[in-house]
DNA sequence: AGTAAGATCCAC
DNA sequence: TGGATCTTACTT
């Protein structure tokens, strides 16, 4: 298989909707430098996020499903900046914002592959005791990549602007893979008369995609429909 | 004001 | 399987 080349991901590249956008970030590749430690990684897996009048069903797994917060804010603004939350008090999870500005969306990182700067990333997590589990699961690749939250929510990967003393790019393959899978999201919970929407995309085979689990309720609502 | 659950991870 | 640890949403 050809090596992967690169190449600036655009505003107009994310302005679509998260489940369209989100499959074209596989492979993607993200660029971080905070306190001058550099770390890339190459995206394995993904999830889209919808918000509240984004798309033609609403999104009840999102956190933009009541509508604009504090909190949530940076998922309405501009595609291309990164949304940094904060997931049970403890780890920063990051989203690329979706989306025509004023609409929510985002997608979820979810797991990757470090490319550049396994050094920097093995002294962030100290857990992990192999290359693969760097980045495997959204907690552990907010540590990897060293984006934290509250203090680099809303970072812009598009002009890689410094924020806070850190700075990120994406990058996106100029050549879209042409196998992706896809299935229900990780860890988000069924909600009596909805869809589980499919909405979580990895790179089939690939060994740093993280091991699937179901949402609280989630199996009943997917049984059941 | 109190409480339960959450787009999680790790050690027991 | 439960604890860490903080934010949000829902209940008294």
């Amino acid at each position: 298989m050809a090596r992967d080349v690169w190449r600036a991901a655009t505003r107009a590249d994310l302005r679509g909707l998260p489940a369209d956008v989100a499959p074209r970030l596989l492979g993607a590749r993200l660029t971080t430098v905070v306190e001058g430690e550099t770390v890339a990684v190459r995206l394995t897996e993904v999830e889209a996020y919808h918000g509240r009048g984004t798309g033609p069903v609403p999104d009840p797994g999102s956190h933009a499903r009541m509508g604009r917060t504090a909190r949530n804010a940076t998922m309405w603004g501009e595609p291309g900046h990164l949304y940094v939350y904060l997931s049970h008090g403890i780890h920063s999870c990051v989203n690329v914002v979706c989306g025509p500005e004023g609409v929510a969306g985002g997608v979820l990182l979810r797991a990757g592959q470090v490319i550049e700067g396994a050094d920097a990333a093995t002294r962030r997590r100290p857990a992990a005791r192999t290359p693969r589990d760097l980045a495997r699961g959204p907690g552990r690749f907010g540590d990897a990549v060293g984006l934290r939250h509250p203090l680099h929510d809303g970072i812009d990967a598009i002009t890689g602007a410094p924020l806070h003393g850190a700075t990120a790019r994406l990058e996106l393959l100029t050549d879209p893979l042409a196998e992706v899978a896809s299935g229900p999201r990780v860890g988000v919970a069924g909600v009596a008369g909805t869809a589980v929407f499919p909405w979580r995309y990895w790179i089939p085979g690939d060994i740093t995609v993280s091991s699937f689990r179901w949402g609280r309720g989630a199996r009943e609502v997917s049984e059941a429909t």
